[in-house]
DNA sequence: CATGAATGAGCATTCATTCAT
DNA sequence: TATGAATGAATGCTCATTCAT
């Protein structure tokens, strides 16, 4: 039961493990173990089913990486904590699968809006996040919160589409390795300590 | 006549135009007037034309980079210059069909390394105008070169799938407009004066 | 309904009027005024479909092939026999489709083997028929009933081969013309009586 | 120079070492190191360049088969010669090019009789030895000399088909190994001595 | 004589989607 | 609700052949 569930579920798994292009209809259908037209009677579409596998895994997501900013102060700690996410990330499939979509819907007209509109919440998120780091900083009347937010997500996909590339290397992980020192920096400059999680 | 560089600017075109999705044999053929089996006589393989293509414009763009950004030194000049050319970029369609192609072949076993490949002198070049940048500053010992070069070129990875995704919107405009009071403030500090290109 | 035989009758009617060459997936589903996707739905491969094409009117030629050699002991009346079996074939456009196969499949080599392990029922029907009539006759140990049978169900094949590169003639006829006193003087020398069928 | 020869020659390589079906115009050229347009000059047509190969090949094979096979009158004798007539075929690739020829030629309502017409010869030789070995024999009056010609050469073209069905077994070899004591009866009962070659 | 670029039709196959059941 | 058979258009690619040079 709960079939729509099972539909979405498997068209993410699909996603994540055989990438966009390859995410039929069918492919999703055998995957999940039900007949094609079952898609087709809980959605519109092929995009509408992409969609709604979108909303899920990010509204969850979202969640969780904000449960886990909250309240973050220092540069190592928000270093750490993003770091264990990404794991996190990595081993459930969510990055992979938002990944496959948004690279293959940069060349679909209808799907590329709808997916931007859907990134907002994650822009905003780290918009917030900046703004709290920038605060009582030097660099806040110089450095736009939006802005950077803006250079972060971009970053962010950026670099999983550099890994979905070429998946034997993993460039986030040395970013995240070498990223230290300066966090480290940072934190010492404006006096701000914290425990790494 | 120079058949071969037709099929490559179709192709290109194409890209930008219509998407990784619909770069199929026949819209390139479409596209450049010619008939579908042209490109095979010319390429082994549509991968083989997609990657002709790649190195076609990105060697010139690289050569166009290297030219500009030689001997820049202050933050401000750099600012300008990549605004120019990130300008030309858009004029010639380039940018476009670099994202297109890197966003579909992430779906691609055998496209996405050799790709990654085609990306490398980016790096080394992102690296090596980090590395002058970092020269004699406090950031120096902290900031890896390399990692910087690679935040760079993914953020501006992350910025073009953005940009495609909604083609209405532009966010690397803003970014840049937003970077220039930040690129004052670092020159500033370091004494490194340089008029804006 | 029963769509997958329609295809399976379909392929073999496509083998015999229009050849190896012609079957194609298009041709086929012209032919059973189906579309060419249905082919695929319900074989993984023209391959696939081919072979079973093989399989379904082999089996039931080979049943009536049984049938009717059985308890056959006369040479006189073993040819009558298969002299009515192969009208019978050539009626149903059964030795024509296989003969196109097996001459097209020679090209193929994933074809070829598994068409030879379809042929393997027809050499041991052959070889056992053999082996009854050599039974008990001065030939017995100088000729090894599977060489024989080898070299007749050769012969027929290549009779096939003749027949239908010039579909006018029909050289088998004339052989089975010309058999007939050799099987009477075999038959007389052995003591062997028997009414031709 | 000579290049007509040439081009038959490469056509008859490209038969026997990729089979018909890949036997196309560029196929042959590559492998003759000539463009393919030289085939065109040469030759109104794919087939008549397929037929004169065919020609090429056979004459001079059936010079051989000729000149081997005159006076020869024991049964082991003419067993022994065709075996190692049979050897010069196969390391040639003669036979395999025309095997593949006649195979494909099958499907093609064009090349078929034109096929079949260049195989009379060999219908003509193998019919005089037949005749020959007949003569002054129980058998004469009763197995006319046309048909059992045509039975050898049907056998013959069979025996070729399932070999090149499945290249690992030899068939052929099997049989002149088990024909040896027929052989040796047959010429025994007649009193006709003759030693193998 | 020979070249090699170009054509356009054809190939096997896969796709999103529909629909009777 | 769900099925699974079927469709028809699109895909990448190969072919025999032509023809200007």
């Amino acid at each position: 039961m709960e079939t729509r569930e099972r539909v979405v579920r498997a068209a993410l798994r699909t996603l994540a493990d055989d990438g966009f292009a390859a995410t039929s209809a069918r492919a999703i259908a055998r995957r999940g173990g039900f007949a094609p037209g079952v898609i087709y009677y809980h959605f519109d579409d092929l995009e509408h089913l992409l969609l709604a596998a979108l909303d899920w895994t990010s509204e969850r997501r979202l969640a969780r990486y904000r449960d886990e900013l909250a309240g973050v102060t220092s540069a190592a700690e928000l270093l750490g904590r993003l770091r264990s996410l990404y794991v996190e990330d990595l081993a459930g499939g969510h990055v992979a699968a938002v990944q496959e979509l948004v690279a293959g819907a940069a060349s679909s007209p209808r799907l590329g809006p709808a997916i931007v509109e859907r990134l907002r919440p994650w822009l905003e998120l780290t918009e917030e996040v900046a703004r709290g780091f920038l605060a009582a900083t030097p660099l806040e009347p110089v450095v736009p919160a939006p802005s950077l937010g803006l250079a972060v997500v971009a970053m962010y996909l950026g670099l999983e589409t550099l890994t979905h590339l070429d998946r034997s290397r993993s460039p986030a992980e040395s970013l995240f390795a070498s990223a230290g020192p300066a966090a480290a920096l940072f934190d010492g400059l404006l006096g701000r300590g914290g425990a790494t999680a």
